[in-house]
DNA sequence: AATGAATGAGTGTTCATTCAT
DNA sequence: TATGAATGAACACTCATTCAT
């Protein structure tokens, strides 16, 4: 699926990103991603496989990356739990921001092979978090009887406040509250911990 | 909109429901939804303006039913702000558990001219749950800085949680989860008030 | 074909005549129709076999009573051949003038199962205007090789002057202007016969 | 609008005329068109907007052609008014003999937007004859208190002739009798010029 | 007789995909 | 490799016609 010239093909997945994007899947057509990427509509065909396909490389780069950027800064050095969430939540609105489209193109359905893929890559993700928690469980610093769960809501979250959170709330904002509700449901209760000691 | 037989209408929205929730919205053929509702195609028409109607139709309808019971709910009687607060989330998963289709119609993205309907159903539901903690902070139950937020979050891991969630999920298991993160979260931190006292 | 009421039936052929002298009749909607005349949609059917029998019917009586009242009117008198050609014209364009829509009616193209009936009806026109014609030769008023011919060349002229003459044009001036170019051309040389007497 | 293949456009246009002229624009189809063509129907679609766009052209395409055809016979050399007049008219009918469909495509209503175009051809074809009538007159071959409105005559003349005249006419025989009624009813009265000699 | 809700065959049009150049 | 003209399967939508009331 990777041929030929690399800065065509990140052309064209640029120029769909927006498209996919702004409108519905059955709404965008192949001949507006070939022409605001400037090459011919056939040659959409030798970087991907169809339509269906160019969408879901769309999605599955994206997430990929993020994924592999967050596995990195976590690698990086130690941190408590906390700051791991943090990091964490940090990289899912920093991405999002980044790339402002790519929440919008999770909104849409996929065609049901690709599913598989793509809740493969979202598994990925959520165990990320899940496995912050679970390490934080074992460091006594948080408690939390569905990490996997816990997951999903974080990720949920994060997205519903890019979609539909209050027009000026600022990516800090977000982070924040994330954090605020999310670090506080998960910190260990410090006054039963004080009482008992 | 609403001629004739409210039967026939009904009956279209119930087959029209299950084929959008099953497939994306452009693998939804008109020629299934009358089959399956047993009327005949132009029928549709009659009731629905176009495809993109129906498909609005159903996904306003029934939010709106949801913020109705939910607004009677709530105004029967006099509950604690934890209580109402669980109200709704059980409301939000009853909903959906009895509907199992009605969150992936919500996964779809929606034509442009519609969003406005939607987002301002949306928008309700978030200001149910808003005025809920804000009733809570007025009465010193709750804390929150950022109500409306918290009203996007709920909600979106509400969904996360019937989209994504482990396959065994129990609906009182997603509430119970839902209220521990939440409540927790919104809880007039007691330690403290103690400490003070 | 004759059922019932037959004011209801003139009703329906009254507003059908104003639509299909509008569009073409493929634009033309029986739901219009009904709606114009004030009657359910089936009630057409009860007057006309289907819409192409609504349509027919429609130029059939026009063109019907036009050549009833112009064979009755050259009957009542004796006249002389130019006389009754412009009897005829002035019958043509009053017709055309009183019902402003039925020219435009004949501009359609007929289902071709239709176009023996009214081809048959413009014979009949055809002919009434070819025996003035013979009738003004054996009288020695007129000569002319293609009587029939000439028939066509006058009502074709009247037509085309009523559809597409000037927008001034009076229908005095149009009757004027055909019996100047006709009743020239048919006029038997009176230079000549006054040469030879 | 007149991109690539001009041959198959040509194509198109051919077999559209021949399904154009047999039937009513309702009852032909586009699939037909195709097939006839030895095309995609998809093909129709690179160069016409639509099927009414193509039904149009046809008669736009024919009619233009005439025009210019008949601008460059006039232009070519000096000729007595009526050998003008004979000209023009021996361009129609021979134009619509070779084109025996042209006619009949003329009798079907337009679209209503099309009309303008349609009537300014229409406009420019009695433009040529009423121009050759006024130069009749201004050399005193002809007199006529209405060219416009005989040119009208004589364009719906031969169409009448060309459409409803007698089975075996020939062309011959309709230009010989169209020139007799046209040219006698214009040439300036000869007996009157004799007697003032 | 009159109605108008229901029907479904029929068709213009679109657009992902192919392939000759 | 890159192209974009050609394709035709696929589908939303229409509307003449029917028929239960």
């Amino acid at each position: 699926m990777q041929k030929l010239d690399p800065n065509k093909r990140s052309e064209i997945l640029k120029a769909a990103e927006r498209l996919f994007a702004a409108k519905p899947f059955h709404e965008v057509k192949l001949d507006e991603v070939a022409a605001k990427a400037h090459i011919g509509k056939g040659t959409i065909y030798i970087y991907f496989k169809s339509k269906e396909d160019l969408y879901v490389s769309l999605i599955r780069d994206g997430m990929s990356s993020l994924i592999v950027r967050l596995q990195e800064q976590l690698g990086r050095k130690r941190r408590t739990s906390e700051e791991e969430l943090r990091l964490i939540v940090a990289g899912l609105v920093q991405f999002a921001a980044a790339r402002p489209n790519m929440y919008h193109l999770l909104r849409t359905v996929l065609p049901k092979p690709c599913e598989g893929q793509m809740s493969l890559l979202r598994r990925q993700l959520v165990a990320l978090i899940r496995d912050v928690i679970r390490r934080g469980i074992a460091r006594r610093e948080m408690q939390d009887p569905q990490p996997e769960l816990t997951g999903q809501f974080i990720l949920a979250s994060v997205r519903g406040g890019m979609l539909f959170g209050p027009e000026k709330l600022t990516a800090d904002e977000l982070i924040e509250h994330t954090m605020k509700i999310f670090g506080s449901a998960l910190k260990r209760a410090a006054c039963h911990k004080e009482k008992h000691s």
